[in-house]
DNA sequence: TTCGCTGCAAAGGGTTTGCATATTG
DNA sequence: CAATATGCAAACCCTTTGCAGCGAA
């Protein structure tokens, strides 16, 4: 839930790791232009295939690099939750999500997962682990995923 | 949560998409002993090592595909949840995991995540996505991941 | 005897890295 | 001007696949 203004706005005050703020480049005003407003947790290479349209010859590591440094600033979730790509979500404030466990098969008959990612605006902060199941853990928060079918993969598998 | 034996049992009985049940080779049978009474959740590399002491000429593939025949059956639970390995739990009543999101430094420098992972026996059936958030979606089921820091990372990185 | 399983090595896919060059602050 | 970012291609890591021969039922 960020503009890409905000978000260079936010990188200016911050600093990294080896002291200095991230630098502004047309690459990653671009990416953040790209991530702006997006509910639709896209994955690296959506991104990158987003802003290949403007600036041809931009790189994939470039499009990486730029979405791992929001990420460790904290401004962009990364969600790695199916074994697939991450995807990664500009909304960063306590919410759930509700992923699709439906299937199709591809080109090559092979069962690839659909995928598909909502955000659930209800958080769960009341939930804990029992005293005697924490083995010392100090728990810092919680995730909590609904899994089930999209209308569409209802309708494909007849569910 | 189950013996060898079990799992062989478990397979007479079940079918296969192909319509015979799997066959119960010595390396399958070493494969379920290895998960027999597992709580660490073992990746299928952590597996693959452990009956290579026995069966020195097993192959990876071996590991890889016996594992994916189990969770297809309902036996074994495939947890994906770090980006890193999958692991691989022989608990499949409804539970929850505590996962530890420490990091440590390795030989070349690099971040790589602590990732231990403990079983939690409470299940929260009664949390429900609201009824105008759901889009449609079939909810089936969902998973609660507690995220925090295990005594080693805590004392290790000064939590 | 018939499928399904095995080990091997190669392919796959997503992501990261190393490096010379170009840019930002 | 110093420190970072860029694009490229190669490297990485985990997992899957294709295949010829072997073995369970």
């Amino acid at each position: 839930m960020f503009t890409a203004e905000e978000v260079v706005a936010k990188i200016r005050e911050c600093e990294t790791a080896g002291g200095n703020p991230m630098k502004i480049t047309p690459q990653r005003r671009l990416i953040f232009k790209a991530l702006e407003g997006k509910t639709t947790h896209p994955t690296a290479d959506d991104i990158y295939r987003e802003v290949k349209d403007i600036i041809p010859d931009i790189s994939v590591a470039t499009v990486y690099k730029t979405l791992n440094e929001l990420v460790k600033l904290g401004i962009l979730l990364e969600l790695k939750h199916d074994g697939e790509q991450s995807r990664f979500d500009p909304r960063t404030d306590q919410h759930s999500h509700l992923m699709c466990i439906g299937t199709r098969t591809n080109e090559k008959g092979r069962a690839v997962p659909c995928g598909r990612l909502e955000d659930v605006s209800t958080s769960f902060p009341q939930l804990t682990v029992p005293e005697e199941e924490q083995r010392g853990f100090q728990v810092a928060y919680n995730e909590v995923i609904f899994y089930g079918y999209c209308p569409e993969c209802q309708q494909r598998l007849g569910k």
